[in-house]
DNA sequence: CAGTATCCGCGATGATACTG
DNA sequence: CAGTATCATCGCGGATACTG
């Protein structure tokens, strides 16, 4: 699972690890529209973003907790799972 | 939500409805192959094949049913949402 | 640092026809 | 009824280069 707190785009890049700044910033995107994450500009030089959930994303944050909940208490027999 | 008995092929495409008959066949043998669904054959004619989950299956469909309230309990937010 | 812009391949999916 | 087989398309996502 992930920290709550807000996070930078550079954080955020190293904290889900194996995606494409290209993709992380799209769905970034894509999330603020859907209203679930909320974007703060700072203006500074060095520019500076943090992106945090709204009250909308932590209670889809919270549906899910039990389907990540799952995955972990899974784990070995998903990853057994052949790619076909 | 689905119901949870086995179901028919054909029961199972009218139920789910928008899904073309080869990607309900690619899924579902995908689902057998993860050890979510069983896929149970009737040597009968005409032929007859009935798909249910598995104690695994519903393990998931457990962990997922959190998810699938918060969806009925957000559906007008959710389809306010504009395709980009 | 936090992005944009552009090009491009390839796999997921649809459509259609056929079968035991 | 319950699939399989084959072909064509299309857009997702990777790679790379550039910017305020």
């Amino acid at each position: 699972m992930l920290q709550d707190g807000p996070l930078r785009f550079g954080e955020l890049r190293r904290t889900v690890g194996a995606i494409s700044e290209r993709m992380l910033i799209l769905q970034l995107r894509e999330l603020q529209t859907a209203g679930l994450v909320h974007r703060e500009v700072y203006q500074q030089v060095p520019p500076k973003v943090e992106y945090s959930l709204t009250a909308f994303g932590r209670s889809l944050n919270d549906a899910m907790a039990p389907l990540g909940t799952w995955g972990e208490d899974n784990l070995e027999r998903i990853e057994a799972i052949p790619f076909e």
